[in-house]
This record gives structure tokens, sequence and C-alpha cells, in this order.
DNA sequence: TGACGGGGATGAAAGGTTTCAAGAGCGTCC
DNA sequence: GGACGCTCTTGAAACCTTTCATCCCCGTCA
């Protein structure tokens, strides 16, 4: 019992697992350069604080075993980390990369990084990466959620990731929102049509489960209400997505209809829906904006170079972006910080898919 | 000396750090469960080792506590990283959000998440993005570069991380790449232009530090070559970046060319420089094709939808993103895994800027 | 000459997870 | 009735960094 019975572990060979191809870390740093590890440490962190001579033995320590700093142990340790994360609906739609610029420009003058990723308008990933997001910790979230309602939105604040909500408002007293009135941006469309003279006009947009959707198609039924027009004067076009082949498919539809029920003019939820039926319908014979008027929503910079150039409603793009990431370093950096609701204002931009040559 | 002064240190508080509003961890989940810490991570890790009952113990305590697992604990530990990066050239540009719609798809079924970086063509961001990822110790790096001989690119798959170029081939056994013959492509859109009888050609692009810029003027010369056509037909418009903005400067440079000096056509770097140039050219009263016939270069969604239809260089969007990530994914997990070059073929499509209407 | 002060360097502790050898509990079989 | 095998659980070690109270060394001042 005393004596170790020698026999009985004959190959117990004490190797945990083969590690990666030498990485090495700060302990192998400091053998190297002849110093402890806390002076490693100082100078990654506090360069300052170390005196010259031995920093640049580290330095060079550093560079011939080729030191990478781990960072996952750094924010394990820190417990911060210097990422931001944008959450966007759709990544092919330029709205939201011009969005993400903004986001990028802010980030990067406070010093952080951005890490974009798309939920391709699919409730499931944006889930999916909300947890992800949530789990590596990163410093806060900017989203253009596709589930506005979404419980796991509304708690990550309270367990300590702030969240901004970009191009949309949330009634919630949790987190800041930068949006753009869309129902003042639908109401601007309408009446513009309207006062062209259109009386049948197409709203173009789905699915009903965004919110921009929602709201932009409210601002068309103000308009009409506003003008004492019927509310049925808007015929409604449910798409599947935001996107050009669902503006294709939107125009089939529409120029499918006998000429006496078509409507006369469009206004689409976005310009990728309002370039797709632009392209549907003259590819269909109809002229634009002879037989049918075309408006789109966004304004992006592709907009204007289309085959008939967009009408549409321009929103601040990189401003929001900017101001987005402005609020989400504010909320993080400032104890006494209050959550904000900031609206801008859209403004219509009218070319000749709706006006006309001049 | 061996008395402690009492009133040296009245307030010594052994505080280290104020913590994070009580983030609940695996240890006080095990506790609320009553069970062990280890067994909590295996309902984490390996939920069918755990009994039932158990399980639904722990679970219930994680949902109470609100516990969210600290990924970067969990990586350091287990030294492996669920995600995948893709360093872009240019968000804005819809050929690189196309080809990240492929990597998505790829990651997806392999059970990663993917986060999108954009370098914006500036080098010093490409390097600083990089070098994030690899302290990240992100599972793999796809890139499109903009310094294709950077020190850091070439140095990473040696520390571990995997890299895959897109969209470029670099001459290095290092990395793998997926391509598509950026030289054919050029040849391709000069063979159709000289086909069509235009003589003097400009080609519009820059800076030309971006290999495709390159490549694509280099596919333009020889198709010169073979058609036994001095190089200097070929009129070279250098623009700083591969944006819309920039092809309308290069439209106003080259509307401001009496016109017996003017190029009867331009083969633009990327569609975005070409639509650019359309816009500004019609603008400025030039017919497309009559006076100027336009070719671009990757035929994004928006290049048919043109006010003029755009000629354009076809590449396989998708399919690149795709198939560079499925590379990727067999570098880090393939232990005899295999460089690759992969390089696809890039298919002129002819519209209404160069054949006119039929 | 001895106390003091200050710039630098040190090293143990901590951070939250995963891993894995070992232990506990229990039913079965001879 | 005791040994065995099985399933499930346990707890300590390890991952790599940052932090911070100490310590060391030297020059300065009284």
């Amino acid at each position: 019992m005393s004596v170790d019975d020698a026999e009985a572990l004959p190959e117990r060979v004490r190797r945990r697992r083969a590690p990666k191809p030498h990485a090495a870390g700060v302990k192998a740093v400091a053998a190297a350069a002849g110093v402890s590890l806390g002076t490693v440490s100082n100078v990654l962190n506090r360069p300052e604080v170390v005196s010259p001579l031995t920093r640049a033995k580290v330095e060079a320590a550093m560079a011939s075993l080729g030191f990478v700093r781990n960072e996952s142990a750094r924010q394990l340790r820190a417990g911060s980390s210097r990422i931001l994360a944008y959450l966007m609906l759709d990544a092919g739609n330029p709205f939201f990369t011009d969005v993400a610029k903004g986001v990028e420009e802010a980030a990067q003058a406070a010093g952080l990084s951005v890490f974009l990723c798309t939920s391709s308008e699919d409730a499931d990933r944006e889930a999916a990466y909300l947890d992800l997001l949530e789990q590596q910790r990163v410093q806060g979230i900017l989203i253009t959620p596709i589930d506005q309602n979404s419980s796991r939105l509304r708690k990550l604040p309270s367990r300590g990731t702030p969240v901004v909500v970009v191009d949309r408002t949330l009634d919630d007293a949790e987190h800041c929102s930068v949006a753009v009135n869309d129902i003042l941006g639908g109401e601007l469309a309408i009446s513009h049509l309207l006062e062209l003279g259109h009386e049948r006009i197409a709203y173009v947009g789905g699915p009903n489960t965004i919110g921009q959707v929602v709201d932009r198609r409210e601002g068309a039924r103000r308009a009409l209400r506003t003008a004492g027009k019927p509310l049925s004067n808007l015929i409604e076009l449910t798409t599947g997505a935001l996107t050009v082949a669902e503006g294709r498919g939107a125009g089939q539809r529409l120029a499918g209809l006998p000429a006496d029920r078509r409507p006369t003019a469009a206004f689409c939820a976005n310009d990728l829906l309002a370039l797709g039926l632009l392209q549907q319908c003259v590819s269909l014979g109809l002229r634009v904006p002879e037989d049918l008027a075309i408006v789109g929503y966004d304004d992006i910079e592709f907009a204007e170079a289309a085959a008939v150039p967009l009408t549409s409603v321009r929103q601040p793009r990189q401003l929001l972006g900017r101001t987005a990431a402005e609020l989400l370093l504010d909320e993080s950096s400032n104890p006494d910080h209050e959550h904000q609701r900031v609206t801008f204002t859209p403004e219509l931009v009218v070319r000749t898919s709706t006006r006309g040559t001049l």
C-alpha cells in the first residue's frame, strides 16, 4: 500500500493535449528576453512605464518568436472588447452598406473595429448572431432588426451588452435608436404622386414583418386620408423580400393587369424593389412614367443611374450609421448615459420616373 | 515596525475591481442547480452524457440566471473558434457582397458564423484587420487583398491561421486561392470592342496597386496585340478608387476631350466605374453607345438596370465565395489538405451599352 | 551615513471555461 | 454476498493574459 506499484502505471504519460504548432505566449517571450512575464505585459499595454532598453529587448523577442497576442485571454482577464458589431438586414442592399460606412467612420475615430453581420432578413439567423455576439462580449451591437419584438433584443442591454437600433424606432426604454421618419417618407411619396394626378397607386413591399414596410405603407395611407381619397386607391402588392428579384416579380404581376385596372403609379418600399419593378415593366413594354410612375425609397447611388432615373425618398445613410455608433460609444463609456430616440427627416428627390423629362 | 500602523491604511479596501452587473458564470449555475461545475459544462457541450433530470435542472438554472456563455473563456480553453472572417475590399460594391453571400452559405452549412470586415481599399486598415483577426484566433480568413505582398498575409498561415485569397491568385505556396481569370476577362472585353470596329479605347481603372486593375489592363493589351494593333490605342484613365464617384470623374475627363481625340469606347475595371462613367457622359450629352461604347466588369445586378444596360464581364460571384469558404474549411479540418489555386472563367455579357438597340 | 523617494521590474492571483482521470451509486451476475 | 460493470457526476488542472502589491536598486537630501 505504502509502496507505489511500479507496474501499475507503465506508460502513464502526462501529455494533456498536443498543442498547436508552437504558439509563443507572453511566457515564452519573457524567457527569450530575459525578463518577467509582467514586463512583457507592460510592453504590450503600458509601454511608457518600461525602460527603453528593456522594451527593445522584449520587442525583439516578440518579433523573432512571432508572438501574437491571444485576444481571448486578454479579453477574459481585462473584461473588455474593442469590437463593435453591426447586424444588418441585407448586406446586398447598398443602403445598409452606406450605413455601415458611417459606423466604421465613428468607430475608427474611437479606436474600435467593426464586424459586420447579415441576417439576410431571416429571423433565425438574426437570433443566432445576437447570441453569438453576446457570447463574444462585444462592446456593443448596432442592429437593424427584422424581429423587433425579439425577447433577445430586449434582454441584451440588461445583461450588459448595449444595443442601438438603427433605421427603426423601438418603443422601449432599453435602447437608443436612430431612425428616419418612415411614416413621413411614405406621405411624401404618395403626396407627390397625388399631386401629379395619380388615382390608383400600388404599394409594393413585404414581408409585413419588417417594420419599414409597415411604416411606409402607413404613411402612404395617411397621405390618401389627408387628400380625402379612399384607402382602396392603394393597391397592395406584397413581396417576399426587399430585393431586385422580388421587384421584378411584382412588375410581372403589375404588367399583367388589364390596363383599366392597372395602377398608374407604384410606390416601392425600397429602391431595390423599385429598380426590379422598373426593369421588368420597361422590358414588358410599359413606359415609365407615362404608363407607370415609380417612386422608390432610400435613394441609393444606383437609383439615379437607373434606366429611368428613379424618384426616391432619401435618407441620410452615413449620418444614420455615424450617429448610431456615437450613441453606442456614449452608452458604453459614459456612466450617466441617457437613452435617446433620434429621428431624422427624409427628403423626396424627384427624378424622371415620376416627373418625366422636363 | 512590527505593529501595523492603524492610521496609515484607514480605508484599505480589498476590492479588486467592481465586476460587471452580476454576470452569472457556470459556477453560479452549478450552485443554483445543485450540481458541479463540470456537469454544467457537460450540459453545454455534451448534453447526451448527462441524465435528462440533471440536464433539466441545469437548463432551468441557466434560464433563471440569464446565463450567457463567455466565449472568450471557452475559446481560450478549447483553443478553437467557430468563426470565419471575410475581409472585403469594399462593402459598397455589390460584387463583394454577393461573394459574401456565397461564403455565408458554405459557412452556415458547416455550422460556422461569418464576420464581414471591409478594408475600404486602404492598406493600413487591411493590415489592422488582419492583426485583429489573427489575435482573435478566428478559424480562418478569407480575403480579397489590396496589398497582396503584405508580409502579414504571408506569415499568417505559418502561424496557424489559414488564409484563402478570393478573386486574386497569389503565386505563393502558403495559400489557397479562388479567382476568375482577369486577364482573359480583359481580353474578352477588348476583343468585343475591336470587333465592333473601335480603334481608340480608354481603359478606366485604378489605383494600380490593386491586382484586378492591373490584370484586366494586361488582358486588354493582349487583345490589342493579338489583333495587331498598337498599344497606344489603349488610353489609360487612372482613377483613385473603384467607385461610382470616381467613374463620374473619369466621365468628366473623357467628355472634356475634343471629339477627334476622344476614345470611341471605354473599358472599365469594374461596374461601379462604368455606371458612374455612363451617368456622367450621358448627362454631358454623349450618346451611349453611338459616341461612346462602354464595357464594365463584374456584371453586378445593377448593370442590367442601368440607364443604358451595361455590357459587362460576368464572374460567378457566389460560387467564388462558396468555393473559397469550402477550401478554407477543408484546410482547417483536413490534416492532409493541399493548397489549391482554383480559377474560374469569366463570360462576356453583351448589352446595349456596346451593341446599341437591336 | 542613513532615511527617503521614485523609477522599474517582479510574480502570484484572478478571470470563466473545458477537460479528463477518478469517484460514486447502483443493478447484475456468479 | 461480493465482485464487476455501467452510467453519471465530480473537482482540480490548464488555457494565456492582465493586474497590482511588493520589491529592488540607486541617487538624493539632511
